[in-house]
DNA sequence: GTCTATATTAAGATAGAC
DNA sequence: GTCTATCTTAATATAGAC
């Protein structure tokens, strides 16, 4: 049993509210009771709810990011002609990295950031389109190189699309999971849900109507 | 111009901010001021808040339901074999009906309905299952019958891929809209993004890896 | 760095006159 | 049915002692 510090605590019990219940409806003192430490220490470290969120995803983006970034390129050297299954599929290992980097990481990643993006919260989409530029662009272009037949605006719709269906599927992954035990008697967890998301985005993305 | 009374007066103000802002960032105080009613008129009429948010959508799915309702039976009727892309396209017709009976109505409902279910308004989820789950059941029923080579349990994952990707796309259709403007210089509307929007999950869907 | 106490703002809801 | 005025609750944020 380790100290943890009350930034740390504070990090800790945010995430998990915020991915479970969203921003808006997380309150500071629900996350400092559930931290375990006081009310007035969000504003110390943090300075304010809203910076608070942001460090809360930077914090996961800072481990993803890099992942994404160096299996995105490993693709470009390896083959002439890139299949875009192998796109989404450098999606998989840096999301299940983040499971041993902290428990449930991924769902609750997942989670965080499609909160971020159906939630009104602009300050948070502003973060990441500033901060983690780069990598989307990286990300588009893979999606690009691996269908020449589609227009960057079919793409960009597609992606859009996507980006749809994993954030979706992420915010409700806790119902679909239960569901899938109670109705079909299947155990499913995160690793098999994002296989299972895959092939369904892949198809989508690719199809020539 | 007709007097319009003030119990729709607060519905028509709601249901724009609604759709806008999502529910929980839509306070009563700013749908009276919006629709210049009293704030005291909110709970008069409706009781609460709680049953303001579930009038609103109400009024669409009486609407919306009868409409689905009648060209998924078309198409037991009409057909020995129900091909998948016809069972979307009975969406249509009756999701771009509501905008005749209200400006904006398709892009509004929509946004509602995502925005229903991904906050966590879990009385709205209740009220939607409780009053509208025979019509859930009929769609269902027409997908699996579209692709019998899927099992349930395939068509309950797919299809809920699919509900992602329409609600996302519809909570962000402003946004979306915009970027499709200013970046390729191309005006989409409600109808156009519907158009591209089926054969992405239709593709998804019907996929068989 | 952490605590108590409190300032400030805004929300949903209601009482009661008209 | 509609209005003003107010109650109650809960949120973010901060001041200031320790």
């Amino acid at each position: 049993m380790q100290k943890v510090d009350t930034k740390t605590k504070i990090l800790n019990a945010a995430e998990q509210l915020f991915a479970e219940r969203g921003y808006a409806d997380t309150s500071l003192r629900l996350i400092t009771s559930q931290a375990e430490v006081n009310l007035a220490s969000v504003n110390y470290h943090f300075g304010s709810k809203k910076e608070l969120i942001q460090a809360v995803l930077a914090r996961y983006l800072d481990v993803f990011v890099p992942g994404l970034t160096q299996a995105l390129k490993g693709l470009n050297n390896s083959e002439n002609r890139i299949e875009q299954r192998n796109v989404f599929e450098c999606l998989v290992a840096p999301l299940l990295e983040l499971n041993t980097f902290k428990h449930r990481g991924t769902t609750t990643f997942l989670q965080l950031l499609g909160r971020g993006y159906v939630e009104n919260q602009g300050h948070l989409r502003w973060f990441i389109t500033t901060h983690y530029g780069d990598i989307m662009e990286l990300f588009n272009q893979a999606v690009q190189d691996a269908n020449p037949h589609l227009s960057k605006e079919e793409i960009f719709w597609r992606l859009h699309f996507t980006l749809g269906t994993v954030v979706f599927t992420m915010a409700s992954s806790k119902a679909l999971i239960e569901i899938s035990r109670s109705d079909f008697n299947h155990d499913i967890d995160i690793e098999g849900l994002i296989r299972k998301v895959i092939p369904f985005i892949s198809a989508g993305v690719s199809t020539s109507y």
